[in-house]
RNA sequence: GUGGAUGUAGUUCAGUUGGUAGAGCACCUGUUUGUGGCACAGGUUGUCGCGGGUUCGAGCCCCGUCGUCCACCCCA
């Protein structure tokens, strides 16, 4: 027997429903914020995910399925949906038009990581992003979309924000907090004596207690952002406040891919395990020209479509369309002009071996059927058909030309 | 990459100090030979993950291997 690979996952049944309806949900209210479906490849060139995700990122460092091609091209499997939007939108030269322009998208990314709960080699995101829209209304108004879309799928969620700066604030807060750190460097754990180098920000949501402990007089970097940076902030959380929107300022929240600036925020839910962020975006102004377009300010987010799977209330199922059977063989063959016929318009599910009534009853039940029409030995006489609502329990026998 | 659990029927799991497998659910049949969901009765289903070892004998003990789950790292 060949299963899917480590960390790979079929859906079927009631997965696959959760998951078409989660798509759905988020795709019509994304549209209703004004974006629109952009369906970009999920193989790339290795440089793009290098030049945007950053070389510096676990995600770059040790986790993607990259390989060399036929065409000896070095390829990867995307392990995140940004990339290739903004790639796309640069090669439409989408930057050279002075509008703006939001896109959503959904499906798989690839990591190659070890599995765990809420974390699969092959996993889906929903997420949109948001060109030429330097505004933070537009960071608020993100928010809000996310936010619209959990609440129609009834997930449960904190809102956590965070400010990461730009070129101006960012760089000189770094210098501070490198140079803090250094100061502790005996105190903290190995990772974070490693992070001090390759990525300081890090060190910021270390998961371990005791380095969290040494961070509490660390520089923070929201009392150090400039006019502008500090100001949008302010208004984001204005801006949620006036909404009724809760949220709690994480300071530590860092987003993992390097090309973030200004507002970061993430949805968490603390019924998932370990891996509780459900959704996470932010601002990427740099991003654009970083990918050889013009100086495009733009925001996005993504949800990750497995860690909400369990989450979702689903809407309850009704009985649906018409089970059609027949209690002898030559019978059989009448249905087919019958299911053809029905088939505009409703779900038809045709039995093709004959079984007693109470078979085909049994059988119409398990289907969800709301009414059923069989062909038994009287009927087949005299060209008719006996038919049930399986709610109502209302029967009739009527002309099989008159069903 | 590191650590901890675990692998027995379609599924969830039991299986005592080693004596070659069992329950619930599901499924099929019947009670009702033309009336579903409920109830009752009966029935089908297994390379006990795989490979080796110990033993008269291994689902159980030992070694290896593969898979799965959970956690770390990191992230959606």
């Amino acid at each position: 027997m060949i299963n899917p690979l480590k960390g790979m996952k079929d859906l079927t049944f009631d997965e696959s429903q959760r998951f078409v309806h989660i798509i759905t949900t988020a795709s019509t209210i994304a549209k209703r914020y004004g974006y629109s479906y952009i369906e970009t490849p999920l193989l790339e060139q290795t440089a793009l995910f290098k030049r945007s995700v950053g070389e510096s990122s676990d995600i770059v460092g040790k986790e993607m399925y990259q390989f060399i091609d036929k065409g000896k091209n070095d390829v990867c499997l995307r392990p995140e949906g940004t990339a290739g939007v903004v790639r796309a939108f640069v090669s439409a030269k989408l930057d050279r038009q002075p509008l703006k322009y939001k896109f959503y998208y959904y499906g798989p990314m690839f990591r190659y990581e070890r599995p765990q709960k809420g974390r699969l080699r092959e996993f889906h995101q929903f997420g949109c992003e948001s060109f030429g829209e330097g505004s933070v209304y537009e960071d608020f108004t993100i928010i809000s979309m996310i936010k619209d879309i959990f609440d129609a799928l009834g997930i449960g969620y904190d809102i956590q924000i965070n400010s990461l700066g730009c070129p101006a604030c960012m760089p000189p807060y770094r210098d501070d907090l490198v140079a803090f750190l250094s100061n502790i460097k005996e105190e903290l754990c190995d990772d974070c004596k490693r992070r001090i180098d390759t990525n300081p920000i890090r060190v910021l949501d270390c998961k371990n207690k005791s380095c969290q402990a040494k961070l509490t007089d660390s520089p923070k970097l929201l009392s150090q952002l400039c006019q502008e940076c500090d100001s949008d902030f302010e208004k984001l959380k204005k801006l949620l406040d006036d909404a009724d929107i809760n949220y709690s300022i994480d300071t530590n929240l860092v987003r993992g891919l390097d090309y973030y600036s200004k507002s970061a925020f993430e949805f968490v839910s603390n019924e998932i395990g370990a891996q509780s962020a459900i959704a996470g975006g932010g601002r990427y102004d740099k991003l654009v020209e970083f990918l050889d377009g013009k100086p495009t300010p733009a925001v996005g987010y993504a949800i990750g479509i497995e860690r909400i799977m369990e989450l979702v209330t689903m809407p309850k199922v009704e009985r649906e369309g018409i089970y059609l059977g027949a209690m002898s063989q030559e019978a059989i063959d009448m249905l087919f002009p019958i299911a053809s016929r029905k088939r505009q318009e409703q779900k038809v599910t045709v039995e093709y071996a004959p079984k007693g009534l109470k078979a085909h009853l049994k059988s119409a039940d398990r289907a969800g059927a709301k009414s059923i029409a069989i062909i038994g030995e009287d009927e087949l006489k005299d060209g008719k058909i006996w038919v049930k609502d399986l709610e109502t329990k209302e029967e009739k026998v009527i002309t099989i030309k008159e069903f």
